[in-house]
DNA sequence: GTTCGACGTTCATCTAGATTAATAAATCTT
DNA sequence: AAGATTTATTAATCTAGATGAACGTCGAAC
């Protein structure tokens, strides 16, 4: 594990680095996203204060990482070179706990994201996000907010425009 | 904790039912899903044999869920009416470490389904769809995987046409 | 302060996929 | 097996959002 300060900008993590890393965000801001064969980008997530960045289908599956993940403000991050949970040294029964609530909430977020991306038009899901994440909409890009909802800059510019 | 057996066609779990269930499908093949304003339907996992079905959004907010589960084939499953995890019985480690695994794995398929949904065209969506699920291409009327995929049954059937 | 590159907006066009509807095929019921 | 119901296919039309391009704005770098 060590401890790193990032600057706005500047690239983590890129795809099929050598390691799985599990990233903790203790200050600052990070985006996790891929860039598809087009060359646009798709954000996965973003990554606040207290946040934890992995991509579980690579540890999963053995494999290198197909995300890129970046500093969107200067922040300060820990990085772990093991996998999360089952490789963790079984310490305590707190941390399992821990992790399992952590788990949880991620499942929740997802679950939840899949059904937007399913059944919301691009203004729903626009509206949801100010609702669920105020706090980051002031802190990143707005065309950032735009892949992350699987929309066009120029979208969610003209919905915005229309409010 | 009760085993049920279902059939084909019958409806487990209704949106708002009072418990935050979390079901087991010993046998057979399960399916949840939300419908939306427009009546529409859109699958968020089908669930075969092994598998286990829970809304973590529902549980994690404590309120009850969206989601309808029905049965696709007749089943025989088991319903388990505490939430998954930090609710269950602290036994084993050895449990803790499969409900750990089980999360993960969760985590590393909606993932994918995310990346999918944000960056995939229809028929690339499909054709994953194929590859990962194919065992359960067979086994579930098409119009469901249309809507899983988050395309109309026409356009699926379309797509299938060209091949 | 000026220059430059990134970002947001606006607009004109295009298109993947939705919608609607009608038909054909498969499946269930008795 | 005949009818009824559900599912899949096909085709014509429509539309939300993509694409491409031009332009104004802002903040960072010099």
């Amino acid at each position: 594990m060590k401890i790193l300060r990032v600057k706005k900008g500047e690239i983590i993590q890129l795809p099929n680095a050598l390691k799985h890393n599990i990233i903790f965000v203790k200050k600052g801001l990070l985006r996790m996203y891929v860039v598809d064969d087009k060359g646009k980008e798709h954000v996965y997530m973003f990554a606040p204060e207290g946040w934890t960045l992995s991509d579980f289908s690579a540890i999963k599956e053995n494999r290198t990482s197909n995300f890129f993940i970046d500093a969107i403000e200067n922040s300060l991050i820990e990085i772990f070179s093991k996998g999360l949970g089952e490789e963790l040294p079984k310490t305590t029964m707190e941390l399992t706990d821990q992790t399992i609530d952590l788990m949880g909430r991620r499942i929740a977020t997802l679950q939840d994201r899949i059904i937007m991306l399913l059944s919301y038009t691009a203004k729903e899901r626009y509206q949801q996000f100010l609702l669920t994440y105020p706090d980051i909409v002031n802190r990143v890009p707005q065309k950032m907010i735009a892949t992350y909802l699987g929309v066009t800059p120029q979208a969610l510019s003209k919905i915005r425009g229309l409010k």
